[in-house]
DNA sequence: AGGACAGACTAACGCAGGTTGGTGAGGATT
DNA sequence: AATCCTCACCAACCTGCGTTAGTCTGTCCT
C-alpha cells in the first residue's frame, strides 16, 4: 500500500483490498508540480479533485494589498475538498511548497467511487471532516495562542500527521517551508518566527537541520501548545491499539 | 417560504415545491434554546445534524487553560456539519448567543433526503462548502488583518449572510452578542473590542443601538477590510440579478 | 427601595510582536 | 570568479494591543 490515502484511511476504517483498488485506479492521473508552483489559482473554475501524493503544498489566500495567508497544509494522502466541483470558482489558490506529485480525480470518478462503496463513502467523508476540524483549530490558533504556542502546536499537528500517513521517522518529519512562509501560516512576520523558532531550540524542544524538523520532546510541546490530538479524530487507530493491548492482557 | 434553510439554499439554485415540502418536513423535531446555553458540549457523542431556524448561535472551542475562541456563527438557515454522524465525538461545542429554536435531523432522514433529491443533495453540499469558506476566511481574518479590518470584515460578512436569509433590515441586522464575544471571535481582548468599535463609529462606518448594528457606509468598510464577498459563493443570487438586468435592457 | 449583577466604557501602563535595515552563508547563473 | 538570489539571522526601535483596575448605567431580584 504505497497509496498515502490508503494509509491516511486506515486511520479511520479497515478498506477491503477491492476498495483500495478502487482508489488506486482513481489516481493515475499524476502530475508533477515544482516547488512554490501554483496548483489551482484564486478565482479559477472549479476542477476536479485534487489529492497530494507526494511533497508538501498549502491552501492560500492573498488579499488585495498582497498580504497572504496560509490557511492550509497537504501532506501526502489529503485530498483537497471532495465536492470542490459544485462551486462554481476557487476562493483561494493551493500551491505546492516542495515538489509534489499530484493526482486530479474527476467529478465523476468521485461520484462512482462514493456510489459503489458505502464504506468508502463514510471514510471519504471523515477524511473531508478532520480537513475543516484543522481549520477550526487554526482559528483557535491564531485566534488565542501567542507565537511559542502557535508554533508549538503547528509542529505537534504536523507531527501527528505524517505520522498517520507512515511519513514520519520517529519524532521527525520534513518541514520544507521558509521561515517566510512559516510567518505566513501563523499569522507573524517572518522576523518573529525566526525569534520563536530560536526560543523553542534553547528550551530544547525542537532541532532544526536542513529541511527536517525533529522534536526534542514532544509532551512538553503539546503542554507548551494545550495541544489535543482529539481533533484529528484517528479513533480508529486509536481504538486498534486499545485491542491490541486488550489481546494482550486478556 | 418561512423555512430560513430554504431562502439560504436558494442563494445557490432553485428548489421545486417537492424538494422545499421534503426538507419542511425533516424539520419538526424542533428545541427552544435559551441565550448562553449549550446546545451540544465539547466531547459529546455527535447525534443528528442541527439546524438554526431562529435566534442566534456559534462554535467555540474552549482550551484547557479557559480561554475561548468563536469559530463560527450560526444565523438562522445554517446546518452544522451535514456528516457530523460520521465522527464518534465533538471536537467544539455548539451554544446559543440570543435565544433560538433548533430543528435536529436524524441521519436517517439526511441521508434519505440527499438520497431521493439530487438537486437539493447539491445545494445541501453547497451550503456545507460555504461553512468551510467562512472558516478559511476568518483564519485570513486573524492571521492577517488588524482589529479595526477583522471587525470591519465579520460586520460586512454578518450583513450578506444575514441578506442571504432576508433577515437584514436594508443595512441594519441584530447582533446579540457582547463585546467579550466579539473580543473572543476576533481574537482580541474586550477591552480592545471596546476601542474598535469607538473608532467605527468614529469614522462613520457603523452605529449600534442595542442588538442592532446598522452600517452606515458599506462601500467604506469593505474597503477597510478588503472585503471581498466571493467567499460566500452566492453566485446564484448574482446570476439572477443579471439576468433580470438582461431581461430589462434585452 | 435597595442590592446585586452584567455589560459598556475608560485610563494608565506594559509588553509581545511588528518594522526597518541590516549581515552573512550557500546555491545558482553567467 | 563574479554576480545575483534566497534564506536564516540579528539589533534597535516602535506600536498595537493586552492587562489591570476601575466607573457608570440599566435591569433583574427580593
Amino acid at each position: 500500500m504505497n497509496n498515502p490515502l490508503l494509509r491516511k484511511l486506515s486511520n479511520f476504517t479497515a478498506l477491503s483490498e477491492e476498495e483500495s483498488a478502487a482508489i488506486d485506479e482513481c489516481c493515475k492521473d499524476v502530475r508533477e508540480v515544482g516547488a512554490r508552483e501554483d496548483v489551482i489559482a484564486q478565482g479559477d473554475r472549479t476542477g476536479g479533485v485534487k489529492l497530494l501524493l507526494e511533497g508538501f503544498a498549502c491552501r492560500y489566500k492573498t488579499l488585495e494589498d498582497g498580504r497572504r495567508q496560509i490557511v492550509a497544509y497537504f501532506v501526502p494522502g489529503d485530498l483537497c475538498d471532495l465536492r470542490v466541483f459544485i462551486l462554481k470558482r476557487m476562493d483561494h489558490s493551493i500551491g505546492a511548497i516542495a515538489p509534489s506529485k499530484i493526482a486530479t480525480i474527476s467529478p465523476d470518478n468521485v461520484l462512482r467511487l462514493m456510489h459503489t462503496y458505502p464504506t468508502l463513502t463514510t471514510a471519504l467523508w471523515w477524511s473531508t471532516l478532520v480537513e475543516e476540524a484543522i481549520a477550526r483549530e487554526w482559528i483557535v490558533n491564531v485566534g488565542q495562542r501567542n507565537a511559542l504556542e502557535r508554533m508549538a502546536h503547528l509542529f505537534c499537528e504536523l507531527l501527528y500527521r505524517y505520522r498517520a500517513v507512515g511519513l514520519n521517522q520517529d519524532l521527525s518529519c520534513t518541514l520544507p517551508l521558509t521561515q517566510v512562509e512559516l510567518a505566513e501560516t501563523l499569522g507573524l512576520s517572518s522576523v518573529h518566527v525566526n525569534r520563536t523558532l530560536q526560543e523553542l531550540r534553547r528550551q530544547q524542544l525542537i532541532t532544526l537541520n536542513g529541511r527536517t524538523l525533529t522534536i526534542q520532546n514532544l509532551r512538553a510541546l503539546e503542554e507548551l501548545s494545550l495541544f489535543n490530538a482529539e481533533y484529528l479524530h484517528l479513533d480508529y487507530s486509536a481504538e486498534k491499539h486499545r485491542d491490541v493491548e486488550r489481546e494482550g492482557t486478556g
